[in-house]
DNA sequence: AGCACGCCGACT
DNA sequence: GTCGGCGTGCTC
C-alpha cells in the first residue's frame, strides 16, 4: 500500500497540515515527493503538493488520488523543508508558503460545471438554463439566480450532477517546427515529380536537401517568401513533416549583451573578495556583510566570487531591489555569464516567469538575478547568495507569507553550506550590530574604485531661503547650481522625496482638508484627471470648484507632486529639458527603461523623479544631484525614520560624479541640524550607526529587542478596540515580565477602507513560545475571523507599521 | 475555503 | 408537516 501525504490547497487554519491519500496503482512508478497532485477533498476536487510518501496511514478508509499534474516535482527535497519553515516562522499556512515559492501559473484555477445526466424534462428553471447544451458552467447558476436547493434537489434526484475541475495554468509556448521525413535521395526523386509550377514547394525540397534539420514553419515561410499553403501540401505529399516544440519565451533576447571580463581589483577589493573566496572553497555557512559606499566596486566583487562558485559547479542567487530599476545590473550579469543567468523581474508575464522558472529547474541556468522571491530559486546545489542593498524594505513580504528574504537566503545558505554575501553602502543596524558582534563577518570598501572622492554635499537649509522671501521651492544655491551645470552641458538628478507628503486640497478660509469617506487619510489631487483620490482605497471624487464645508472658493492643493515641480522648474529655467519619472509616467511596461535610455543618450537634461531614481542608477554624465525635501519622510511614525533618510541620502548623493567628473550634491531641508541629514552629508554610517544604536537602545527599539506586530482590523470601532484589549491582556499575562506588549493602539492610518485598525505591538528579548501564545491569543476569534469581518494580521517582523 | 448536516422558527 | 435560514463541524 502506497500512501501519500498531501497539503491541499485550501488556505484555512483547520486543514493546515497533511492529509493521506492511497497511490493507485497506475501512478506507483510517476509518482514523487514534490509533485503537484488533484485528490478528491469533501465534496470536491483540489490540487495538493505531496510532501511525503509512506506505507501506512492512521486512517483506515483513505481515498485515492485523482491524478498526478507533474512530470517531475516541483518542489525538491530542500524546499518541501524551506516551506515548512517559512510557513511556522511567518505564522502562514503551509498551502501559502508552498505557494509562494512557486511560479504563479504552477497554482491550480478551480472550475465548477453541471453536467445533464437525464433526457427527462428538468425543472422550468434548468430547462431555460441548459437551453439544449449537456454541460453548463456553474456560475450561470448563480447569475441566473436560481435558488441552491433546487439544484441539490436534483442532483438528489439522480438527474444532473456537479463537475468539479481543477486546472494548472501552466501554459507553454509552442512553435511549429517543419522538417523533412525522408532521405535525402527521396527527396531528390520527389523533386523530379514535382509538378513544373509547383516553383515554391521546390525551393523548400531543396532546402531540404542541403540542410536536413528542422527550421521552425515561420522561418520557412518568411525566408523563402511563401506561404502555408506550400508546407501542407508538401506534408500531404509525406514529404516532410511538422510538429510542436516547447520553446521559452526570450524576454531580453531582443538585446545584445556585450560580453565582459572580470575587472582587475583594487587592494581593498582583494581584501574585501579574500575572506568570501576562503568560505566558498571551504564549503561553509558564513554570512558577510560587505559594507561598501557607493561606486566602490560591489558588483564586480558578486560577479567574480560567482565565478569561483561555477569554476566549483555550484550555482548562485543575486537579489536585487525590484530588477526593473536597474537594467545596468542585468547587463553586467548578462555579460558576464551569458546564457546561464536566468532574470526575475515583476514586469515580466506570468508566462516569462514561469520559463525563467524552468531553466533553473532543469539546471540551464546557474545565476539568478532576481527580486525578493528569487530567493526561492529551484536550485540544488547552491554556492552562494548574494542580497544587493540589503537594507532595503523591498526584502519584506508584505502579504501572507510575511518573509524577510534575507532570512530565507540564510536558512538557505545553512542548508547548502554556502555564504550569504550582504552587500549595502547603508546596512540595517541589525545586520550591521551583528557584523560588529561578530555573527557576521565584516568586508568594508570605503574608498571608491576610480579613487574619486565622494561628491561633495551641501545642505540648504530652507527655512532661511523662505527668511530671504524665496517662497519657490528651489533654493537660491539649488537653482545657480542647476544653471551651471546645463551651461557645462552635464546633468541632473532631481529627487522628490514624496513620500508621506502628497498634494492634498486644503480650503485657506476654513482650514478644511478633503479626506477619503472610506479611509482616514487626505485625498491626493491627480492634476491629470483634475480629480481627488485616496491611495489606500480606490474612491475617488471630483476636485470641488468650492469649500464643501464653507462654500469657500479659496481652495487650492498643497504638498508637491512631480508634476508640480516640473511645472515650477520649467518656469524658473526654461531652456531645461525635463524627464520626469514617478508612477504615473513608468507604469506602462518597459516606460521606465525607455526614459533611462533617453536620460543616457542626453535627450534631457534633468532627470526628476521620487524614490526609484535614488538607486543603482549610473550615469558618466551626471555631476549634480539635488533633494528637495530631505526631511519629509523624517516624521513619519516608524522607529526607522531616520535610518530610512540616512539611506536615501547616502543613496542619492552616490549617483553623482561616478566616473570622470566630479559631482556634487544639494540636500534642500527644514530640518538642517538633524543628525541623519548631518551625517548623510558627511557620508559617516560608522557615527551614524552609534548615534541611531543609542537611541535605539533607549527607546527600547530593535536591533535591542524584537518587535512583532498584531494588527486587528473590524468594521465597528469599539469592537476593533475591545478584541485588541483582550489579545493585549492575554500576551500581557502570559509572556515573559521583561516583555512589553503595548496596545490596543490605533494604526498610524486608523480606518482603510472603512475598517478601523488597532495595533498591539510586543517588543521582546527572548521569548521561546512567542508563537505559540500569539496563536493562542488568537485563538478565540479564529470563529469570528471565518464569519464575521474580523480581521487579524499577525507580523513575526514587522517592516511597515502602518 | 466550501460544503453538508442539523437545529429552529415560520409557513402551507 | 415542510421550507428555508443559519450555526457547527468536517474534509485523509
Amino acid at each position: 500500500m502506497i500512501i501519500a501525504q498531501v497539503i491541499v490547497d485550501v488556505p484555512a487554519k483547520q486543514v493546515n497540515q497533511t492529509f493521506d491519500y492511497l497511490v493507485p496503482d497506475k501512478f506507483h512508478d510517476i509518482l514523487e515527493i514534490g509533485m503537484r497532485v488533484i485528490v478528491p477533498f469533501g465534496p470536491r476536487k483540489v490540487m495538493g503538493f505531496v510532501i511525503n510518501i509512506t506505507n501506512d496511514s492512521k486512517f483506515k478508509r483513505l481515498r485515492k488520488i485523482i491524478d498526478v499534474l507533474d512530470l517531475t516535482p516541483v518542489l525538491t527535497d530542500e524546499m518541501i523543508e524551506l516551506g515548512k519553515w517559512v510557513a511556522e516562522h511567518t505564522l502562514s499556512y503551509y498551502i501559502t508558503a508552498y505557494q509562494a515559492m512557486l511560479p504563479q501559473v504552477l497554482k491550480a484555477a478551480y472550475k465548477k460545471e453541471i453536467v445533464r445526466l437525464t433526457e427527462d424534462e428538468l425543472i422550468p428553471e434548468l430547462e431555460v438554463l441548459f437551453a439544449g447544451r449537456d454541460v453548463i458552467n456553474f456560475d450561470e447558476i448563480t447569475k441566473a439566480n436560481i435558488p441552491y436547493r433546487l439544484v441539490q434537489k436534483a442532483i438528489q434526484a439522480g438527474d444532473i450532477y456537479i463537475n468539479y475541475i481543477v486546472q494548472s495554468k501552466a501554459t507553454k509556448k509552442y512553435i511549429t517546427m517543419v522538417r523533412p521525413i525522408l532521405e535525402d535521395y527521396q527527396l531528390m526523386e520527389a523533386l523530379e515529380d514535382l509538378p513544373k509550377n509547383a516553383k515554391k514547394q521546390r525551393v523548400i525540397i531543396e532546402h531540404f536537401i542541403n540542410q536536413s534539420e528542422p527550421l521552425s514553419q515561420k522561418e520557412l515561410i518568411k525566408r523563402y517568401s511563401t506561404s502555408y499553403s506550400t508546407i501542407k501540401q508538401l506534408k500531404q505529399k509525406g514529404l516532410i513533416e511538422t510538429y510542436q516544440q516547447e520553446i521559452y519565451r526570450h524576454p531580453y533576447d531582443d538585446k545584445a549583451f556585450t560580453k565582459t571580463y572580470p575587472l582587475p581589483l583594487t587592494e581593498q577589493q582583494k581584501k574585501a573578495i579574500q575572506p568570501i573566496k576562503q568560505i566558498i572553497h571551504k564549503e561553509e555557512h558564513k554570512v558577510v556583510l560587505l559594507h561598501g559606499v557607493t561606486g566602490s566596486g560591489k558588483t564586480e566583487i558578486y560577479l567574480q566570487a560567482i565565478q569561483d562558485v561555477l569554476n566549483n559547479g555550484k550555482e548562485a542567487i543575486v537579489l536585487v531591489p525590484e530588477i526593473s530599476l536597474t537594467p545596468q545590473m542585468v547587463k553586467r550579469f548578462k555579460g558576464r555569464f551569458g546564457e546561464s543567468v536566468a532574470v526575475f523581474h515583476s514586469a515580466l508575464s506570468a508566462g516569462e516567469k514561469y520559463d525563467e522558472w524552468r531553466k533553473i529547474y532543469r539546471g540551464e541556468v546557474k545565476v539568478v538575478v532576481g527580486a525578493r522571491s528569487a530567493v526561492f530559486a529551484p536550485f540544488e546545489n547552491i554556492g552562494i547568495i548574494i542580497i544587493d542593498e540589503e537594507h532595503e524594505v523591498t526584502y519584506k513580504q508584505e502579504d501572507q507569507p510575511r518573509y524577510h528574504a534575507r532570512d530565507v537566503a540564510i536558512e538557505r545558505g545553512l542548508y547548502h553550506q554556502c555564504p550569504v554575501i550582504l552587500g549595502s553602502a547603508t546596512p540595517t543596524l541589525e545586520s550591521y550590530a551583528r557584523a560588529l558582534k561578530g555573527v557576521y563577518q565584516l568586508a568594508v570598501l570605503d574608498k571608491r574604485t576610480n579613487n574619486q572622492a565622494m561628491p561633495e554635499v551641501k545642505i540648504v537649509d530652507m527655512r532661511q531661503e523662505l527668511h530671504a522671501g524665496n517662497r519657490t521651492m528651489f533654493s537660491r544655491l539649488l537653482k545657480l547650481k542647476i544653471e551651471e551645470a546645463l551651461k557645462r552641458k552635464q546633468q541632473i538628478i532631481l529627487l522628490l522625496n514624496r513620500r508621506g507628503f502628497s498634494t492634498f486640497v486644503m480650503c485657506r478660509d476654513c482650514g478644511q482638508v478633503n479626506e477619503c469617506p472610506h479611509c482616514d487619510i487626505a485625498l491626493t489631487y491627480h492634476k491629470s484627471s483634475h480629480r481627488l483620490k485616496c491611495h489606500y482605497c480606490s474612491y475617488e471624487e471630483p476636485m470641488p470648484i468650492v469649500c464643501p464645508a464653507c462654500q469657500s472658493e479659496y481652495i487650492r492643493y498643497f504638498g508637491t507632486g512631480t508634476e508640480r515641480v516640473e511645472e515650477a522648474l520649467t518656469k524658473l529655467i526654461p531652456e531645461a529639458r525635463i524627464i520626469r519619472m514617478d508612477v504615473d509616467t513608468t507604469r506602462r511596461k518597459g516606460a521606465h527603461e525607455r526614459l533611462l535610455e533617453r536620460f543616457r543618450n542626453y535627450e534631457a537634461d534633468i532627470l526628476l523623479g521620487t524614490q526609484m531614481i535614488a538607486k543603482g542608477l549610473d550615469f558618466e554624465n551626471v555631476t549634480l544631484v539635488g533633494v528637495l525635501t530631505a526631511d519629509s519622510m523624517l516624521h513619519l511614525p516608524d522607529f526607522r525614520s531616520s535610518e530610512k533618510t540616512f539611506q536615501l541620502l547616502t543613496q542619492v548623493s552616490g549617483r553623482a560624479g561616478r566616473h570622470e567628473l566630479p559631482g556634487e550634491v544639494i540636500i534642500q531641508t527644514y530640518t538642517p541640524e538633524h543628525y541623519s541629514i548631518q551625517l548623510a552629508s558627511q557620508y559617516d554610517y560608522v557615527q551614524f550607526f552609534n548615534i541611531e544604536m543609542r537611541l535605539r537602545r533607549q527607546f527600547q527599539y530593535p536591533p535591542y529587542v524584537f518587535i512583532s506586530l498584531i494588527t486587528v482590523s473590524h468594521p465597528d470601532h469599539l469592537t476593533a478596540i475591545n478584541i485588541t484589549e483582550e489579545i493585549v491582556q492575554y500576551l500581557s499575562k502570559h509572556l515573559a515580565p521583561q516583555t512589553s506588549v503595548l496596545g490596543p493602539t490605533p494604526s498610524p492610518i486608523m480606518r482603510i477602507k472603512d475598517r478601523y485598525r488597532y495595533q498591539c505591538m510586543i517588543k521582546y528579548k527572548k521569548e521561546r513560545h512567542l508563537k505559540e501564545i500569539i496563536n493562542m491569543a488568537i485563538r478565540p476569534f479564529e470563529d469570528q475571523m471565518n464569519q464575521d469581518e474580523l480581521q487579524i494580521i499577525i507580523d513575526m517582523q514587522p517592516y511597515q507599521f502602518m
